[in-house]
DNA sequence: CGCATGCTTCGATAAATGTCTATGTTGACG
DNA sequence: CGTCAACATAGACATTTATCGAAGCATGCG
């Protein structure tokens, strides 16, 4: 199916993390960087996928089962379809063990994400 | 003393410029957290509104008029409603003088962004 | 004045997105 | 086996969004 390579993620040099772009106030981004790094804000920019994302980061292990976390105020498909968006922007992992399948939380991602944030040092 | 700090984002309670929510990692977001952030992570959830953003936030003197980067490949009105709404996640702030309108970083919301996408630190 | 320039606002429209119900699929268990 | 529970997929529908061209406001200048 649709198992589409996303994000070439950052192997553990030293400080990696850094799998598609500059800090936004390095330099102008171009149309290839926007394009990957949007998509990864994107995910985050629904209301319910930031509520699961951040149940699945902040639960205990750093994993947790759907049922664990769908309490969000939608359906049950809607929070798959959810999960699933997240897992396509590189931002979960999945895995089924047994009856449930367990999410988890991509840190490499998140980091690169929190790059993109910062305040380029020697500026200004 | 190499730099081995794991997440080297903004200086934690260096400033306040977390007006809306925890780490996302720290505990499940609350229904109305979510809402305000993800407000902020939608509107850099777009290809041309990342561009602009970054265009504004790497230039010179940290602010940019309009005509200086409005070279994304869409057109002029397009830009100014990309603008608007990144003016009206706060992530940028204008100005008018003279002829020309400036736009600006809202640093501090930037460095909010950023707290949300730190890993806690020694968690659970 | 009158006009050119920089930017915003206004409608219109096609595409993307979030949500639901209904249905599949996969594994556990008696 | 048969059935139940946990998730995923499919299809449908309403809303939002990105984009454009045209028109509207300012501001500066001759």
């Amino acid at each position: 199916m649709s198992n589409n390579k996303v994000l070439p993620l950052a192997e553990p040099d030293s400080d990696a993390a850094a799998p598609c772009c500059p800090p936004l106030t390095e330099r102008p981004f171009t149309a290839d960087e926007a394009e990957t790094a949007a998509r990864m804000f994107k995910a985050l920019g629904d209301p319910v996928r930031l509520r699961l994302f951040s149940a699945v980061a902040s639960h205990e292990g750093g994993e947790a089962c759907v049922c664990d976390i769908s309490d969000v105020g939608v359906s049950q498909p809607t929070v798959s379809h959810h999960l699933k968006k997240l897992k396509e922007a590189g931002l979960l992992t999945s895995e089924r063990r047994g009856t449930w399948v367990y999410y988890r939380v991509e840190p490499s991602v998140l980091a690169a994400m929190g790059k993109l944030l910062t305040i380029a040092p020697a500026a200004v």
